[in-house]
DNA sequence: GTGGTCTAGACCACT
DNA sequence: GTGGTCTAGACCACG
């Protein structure tokens, strides 16, 4: 699985770093138990400080998509991916709202919404995009 | 039409701003040709700096929501909105991606995601929850 | 001749007016001579306040494009119009020259530069665009 | 590269900055990937505030001129320039207009004006007369 | 009274 | 040390 991370944007790095592999779960290129790269090694390898990928790993363990054993390194968790929560679903309505307003608009209607969600989810299970 | 902040949210307060106004343009509060508080009437209504406002004003502004006459006042777009252009289609996906990739991890199925969606979209353009 | 403002221009009203009755000239549909309507007039058909055209007027004025007769009211200057002095010919230059910069940015060659000049120049001469 | 700016101008400072930095692009003083000066180096050197020098700064990032590295600094775009759009080219003729109109009433042909472009359009990609 | 511009500070997130 | 954000003032052009 290669990450690519954009620099330029407005989102920060390690908030970045988080994303992509939360997608690589998604799209089950990475699998439970699976581990990943150290953090010294993966700073290496995109270029970036430590302490960003240290950061992102960090969000990714309190979130429970991962664990970090000092000896073993750092691995998908194996006993699976936290639920479905209130507060998650409270959280992504409140991410999606302004976007939504934004988007009825610009006139777009229920139903193209639906198929933009619809497609964006089946490609991200699929993997196809993320690269 | 009465907006409220949260000026804890890590969310800037001038994003929150330009967020809500596009609410209420979605939710048929706000209509074109509609005239917004000025700056400063803004600013002090709602406890926060004429600045902040003025940013929140110019985002609407270049974006084609709002017009700015410059003795006169600020006035809902009575031209109409800008279209679901390709760069709009391609921010939304690109902002939905990460949360649609947790959901996923979280187990939630497309039927769900279509739900939330759907009653969001419906929740918006009522006008009901946001305030 | 009509004039055509555009009130939420970020150019102030009295100077698109100035540059509307200028471009009258240019044209030739204002003549040495020519009268303007009366500064009360003018407001009221244009919608705007008087102090915005008597502003405009002032400006023509000084620059020897009008004069102002108390009771004859205002005409174009019928002896003749101001040279291309110095200061002028600096004030263009400085105005033309972040133009023609951004333009050279944008990759425009000096021969499309030209040929827009030329074409803008025969455009306002015959005053075909003005309204 | 040295900038000067006329604190007297009517022209606001964060522009006449943007239209130097414009210049020295387009004489090549500032090439793609040439690193800027920090909001606040900047401010300090030119002895004006920080915001005035980020609102040039956002200014040039919008049209594509700059890249902004939230924890970097800021480049020249290294990616290249915005092209000659239509609404570039709607723009450079409305601020045109004026100044040729006025130029025409002075009796300025269109001989005389190209010469004036021409001769402007050289000394502004030969960088000589900027500063 | 309106927005436009500018100043002189300040705190924060990010790297 | 960088840009992002915010505050609390101030003056000006415009209408």
């Amino acid at each position: 699985m290669f990450i690519s991370l954009d620099l330029q944007s407005e989102s920060p790095i390690y908030l970045q770093l988080r994303n992509k592999i939360i997608e690589g779960i998604a799209s089950k290129q990475l699998k439970p138990g699976d581990p990943l790269p150290s953090v010294r090694n993966l700073a290496k390898d995109l270029g970036v400080n430590m302490h960003t990928i240290n950061k992102a790993y960090q969000l990714l363990k309190t979130d429970g998509f991962i664990q970090i054993h000092r000896q073993k390194g750092v691995v998908i968790n194996p006993d699976g991916f936290p639920e479905v929560t209130a507060d998650f679903v409270e959280k992504i309505k409140e991410e999606l709202r302004p976007m939504l307003a934004e988007a009825i608009c610009r006139g777009m209607t229920q139903e193209e919404v639906r198929r933009l969600c619809d497609n964006l989810y089946k490609e991200i299970a699929e993997g196809g995009a993320a690269e």
